[in-house]
DNA sequence: GTGAAAGCGCTAACAA
DNA sequence: TTGTTAGCGCTTTCAC
């Protein structure tokens, strides 16, 4: 008995269901039946299997199956940076669905490098996944093609990627505009907007907003307000508009990066952010925001994304989220 | 040409080696060795093996690869939240160190319940990862025993798990009598300390290093000071000792969640918290904190998984890792 | 109710 | 330098 360790370990140095058909004096067939929970098999027979299988400690070699049968149960999700709030919000909810599903996560970090994002999603391919989540880092998506036309689906989400797929975005645009609005119907006719690189969609999308609301209140945009670039560079672009002539009386925020860079500067100016964050309402004053709500995106995601595995029929679907402003003080304050 | 893709593809819709062996006209060892960049290819047969793959859109098919093989090239690690920046520091890091051996990381949630951490780790096991990471939910970890002996190696993060294996924890107990300490030399006699529930690991480890401080400097443990549970239980536990006869002056607090909880209370009194968070030098008085690094935490566990998967020799190793008070001001308010 | 045989796509061992 | 053969552990098909 305590034998049987010894004797039923495999090359890999795991029993397999051959050693436990061995085992229990059973066809190879019948363990598989059981481990699978298929009908028809004699209860006691499946009382003697399942007891080899305790004993030798067996559990289904997956990749095995995963050979056979073709789907994997996995499903692979590519997103900037884990260590990132709104990102981890994101994969939590991603994971939430997928466990419903039954379903295992495969995710990585593309840094924002288009690079890193290929490499991901190509090794997630070579492990067959399911199907794909990702948050495009670039905008050529061409190394999709052949995964997609050997059906993988994928959608992107956060931002539209290079490939008219299901996608999953927030209302950037009408956010940034209901921000800036705010700030104005405050009495501010200054108000700067600092936004991370124009070459992200969303920034780019956000700077839309923003200008749209000043056109619409009749004030003229001034591009001496507008400072786009990495989060770093935000602080200093914020200095260098107050040593001006005519310096802003309220600052937009393109996103939570940049708007704790601003807190940190010092400046005591009314401001409004586009991302939420844990402790905006303990600052003095409370920081207003645009709150985004990254579990409701990745449950959309993934919930769109699953839909498609089953086979959803259908044209590429695009989805908008709402944001919500949230008043808490810095928004308020006048000129 | 334009029709390789309907002829070779197989059941699964996608093209295998096989496909891609006929389509360039060699053997399906020859594929393999380009696929795998085996020296003693001719160039110009690699040629054109590379441009049948390109013409086919193939992949390597992971899961034959690892049947065959026996190494998955992939790591499981479960925590308790993603969504936590404190476990999402800790994922990042894990994925970095991974991501230098070539390695993927599959990871779980187990929010903190112990069935949910058992069944990833099995699912992981399933899928024959070369190694995990684990923060413990649970102290029963007889389930990994059949895995162990099959060549698993595992790492248990943050917390020690029921079984002598490697391990990599932060300083708990020193890093909570440092921070009772500061508070104490700046001259408070009557510190609370709200906790997790004792049953954590960490929160009672802190528990005790909040004890030897309070002995060591002479002063009585008042047990009405103390008081543990979770997070949404500290707030009010603060505002009954507040309305004692002999309240506190000042608290510690035992993890970033419960110091949350504390100030959004309200209460203005002395406190110095585990756990660094973002934004904790902005709040007013900032936020004193004794900090862990999450960071590191990963990286060690993750350097400590793979020597033992290459092999590495020895006794479980417990690694502790320190932590580091930030004095900003919330503990040096004098009582 | 049970089992034997074939084969998923790949790599390892051994020819040629 | 290239090819042939066997078999990883499982599910599928079909026979008993």
């Amino acid at each position: 008995m305590g034998d049987d360790r010894a004797v039923t370990d495999s090359v890999h140095g795991r029993p397999t269901m051959k050693d436990v058909a061995a085992a229990a004096g059973v066809a190879l067939k019948t363990v598989s039946r059981v481990v699978n929970e298929e009908p028809g098999v004699n209860p006691a027979t499946a009382e003697r299997v399942l007891s080899a299988i305790e004993r030798l400690g067996y559990r289904r070699n997956e990749s095995a199956r995963v050979l056979r049968r073709g789907r994997t149960a996995s499903i692979g999700l590519v997103i900037e940076d884990v260590a990132d709030p709104f990102y981890s919000g994101i994969s939590r909810a991603v994971e939430d669905v997928a466990l419903r599903h039954g379903s295992l996560v495969l995710s990585g970090s593309s840094g924002e490098e288009p690079r890193r994002e290929r490499e991901l999603v190509l090794t997630f391919c070579s492990r067959r996944v399911d199907g794909l989540i990702i948050v495009p880092a670039g905008t050529d998506h061409g190394y999709l093609r052949p995964e997609l036309d050997a059906g993988i689906p994928a959608v992107f989400a956060d931002r539209p990627g290079g490939l008219d797929l299901d996608t999953v975005i927030c209302d950037n645009n009408g956010g940034a505009h209901t921000g800036v609005t705010h700030l104005i119907r405050h009495g501010h006719r200054r108000v700067a907007f600092l936004g991370d690189s124009a070459s992200i969609f969303t920034a780019a999308e956000r700077l839309y907003g923003y200008r749209r609301a000043v056109e619409d209140a009749g004030l003229p945009v001034d591009e001496s307000l507008v400072a786009m670039g990495p989060p770093e560079r935000a602080g200093p672009a914020l200095t260098r508009m107050f040593a001006g002539d005519d310096p802003p009386t309220a600052v937009f925020t393109g996103n939570g990066r940049i708007t704790v860079a601003v807190l940190r500067t010092g400046h005591r100016l009314a401001m409004v952010g586009f991302d939420d964050f844990e402790l905006a309402d303990l600052l003095v004053p409370g920081v207003t925001v645009v709150a985004q709500d990254p579990a409701r995106l990745g449950r959309a995601a993934a919930e769109l994304l699953f839909r498609r595995i089953m086979g959803g029929p259908g044209a590429a679907e695009r989805i908008e989220l709402p944001t919500r402003l949230i008043p808490r003080g810095s928004g308020e304050l006048r000129p």
